[in-house]
DNA sequence: GCGACAG
DNA sequence: ATCTTGTCGC
């Protein structure tokens, strides 16, 4: 797969308010509805590509690594390494990971039917998180999967949710997404049986999927740990290269 | 001014 | 994200 929207790939030489001007028109430009070959009844069937994209970093560069998924089989896998422009700034994510993202996704012979990657879309500030940025950029289905929360607010307590469960995330004050709007959810994929500690993933819509459809796939992606297979695959192997470069 | 903040 | 051993628990 390619960049087919040169404008607007991640470029970490921009001031912070040209970074921010460029994310309000990917947010724009993103697709919030089902425009995909599948759904997630063909990710669960095993009849789907799915990639999951993950990275680790070194001193002063950021290795990148896509594993591409059908069902519990991998059938293709890239990495990149690419030097670090700029630091971590919450909200500007894209900036400083979208160039090794992007790289190693133009590696890949075969196209995903849709590309998982580790933060966030649409729960974004100006709903425009890595997800967003990478998938407008490729114009390809992509989906945000974030540990933590960035911004917006759940509409119900997220501590007592339980295996496959799901809370909504709504838009707030601080992102320019209309108030109320529901923009990702909070999505329980383990849990253990009596425990208290809860730590669910953020699911937002990158490019071309709708929020439900999003979590649907995240849901539909299997694995045994956390993160869903393909992600937690690109997580190790971005761990094996960076091992190997050290 | 204060608080919050993906990886 | 990353620096890091053992350790509590399923």
């Amino acid at each position: 797969m390619g960049v087919v929207r040169e404008r607007f790939r991640p470029d970490g030489s921009l001031s912070t308010e040209a970074m921010e001007a460029l994310q309000r028109d990917i947010a724009e430009a993103a697709v919030l509805e089902d425009v995909l070959e599948v759904d997630a009844t063909d990710v669960r069937d095993g009849d789907a590509l799915v990639a999951g994209v993950d990275q680790a970093f070194l001193e002063d560069r950021a290795v990148s690594a896509v594993v591409v998924c059908e069902g519990e089989t991998v059938v293709a896998r890239e990495h990149a390494t690419t030097p670090l422009s700029i630091p971590y700034v919450p909200g500007l994510l894209a900036f400083r990971e979208g160039e090794p993202v992007l790289a190693a996704l133009e590696r890949l012979d075969v196209a995903p039917d849709v590309v998982l990657l580790d933060g966030s879309g649409r729960i974004h500030y100006r709903e425009a998180g890595l997800a967003t940025h990478v998938g407008v950029c490729l114009d390809a289905p992509t989906v945000g999967v974030a540990k933590s929360l960035l911004c917006g607010t759940p509409s119900a307590p997220i501590d007592a949710l339980q295996e496959g469960e799901r809370v909504p995330i709504e838009a707030d004050g601080e992102m320019t997404a209309p108030d109320g709007d529901v923009v990702g959810y909070a999505y329980q994929r383990r849990q253990y049986p009596d425990s208290t500690t809860v730590n669910p993933l953020y699911v937002s819509p990158g490019h071309r999927v709708s929020v439900e459809t999003a979590v649907e796939i995240v849901a539909a992606a299997g694995g045994e740990y956390k993160l869903p297979r393909p992600i937690r695959l690109a997580d190790r192997y971005a761990d094996e290269v960076k091992a190997e470069q050290a």
